[in-house]
DNA sequence: CCGATGACTTGAC
DNA sequence: GGTCAAGCCATCG
């Protein structure tokens, strides 16, 4: 495989599958690391092909740390047992002490 | 090539 | 401080 020639997608899922255990980061995070600073919908679009690759989707939600990309997942709270099986503290779809657990790309890499 | 779409972000009221 | 609207950029038809 050559993600230089699938274009940004692979970019995507190269960064989400290098986030740690028990963290989270933002499309933005992600976005701004790969240069595209203000393509945050495009990370999340991206997210959308993720399904059947080895990327944690759910370990990426939007700035806020609410899981926006619930619905795409199987179940209404697939994404948030797997938050909570990490040991990441998720409150009706929505991340706690966020600040704690955010894994940012840029700095982190 | 142009138009439409989207798991976001930020600014304004 | 919460809600609404517009913007931005890459991919697809």
């Amino acid at each position: 495989m050559q993600p230089e020639t699938l274009g940004f997608f692979e970019r995507v899922y190269g960064v989400a599958r290098q986030i740690p255990y028990g963290r989270v980061t933002s499309y933005g995070a992600i976005a701004k690391y790969l240069g595209a600073g203000k393509s945050a919908r495009i990370v999340g679009y991206a997210m959308n092909g993720s399904h059947g690759k080895d990327v944690p989707a759910h370990r990426v939600v939007n700035q806020k740390g609410l899981l926006t990309g619930k619905h795409h997942f199987e179940g209404t709270n697939l994404m948030q047992q797997l938050l909570e099986s990490e040991g990441i503290e998720v409150v009706d779809h929505q991340i706690q002490n966020l600040d704690a657990i955010f894994w940012d790309p840029a700095k982190e890499l």
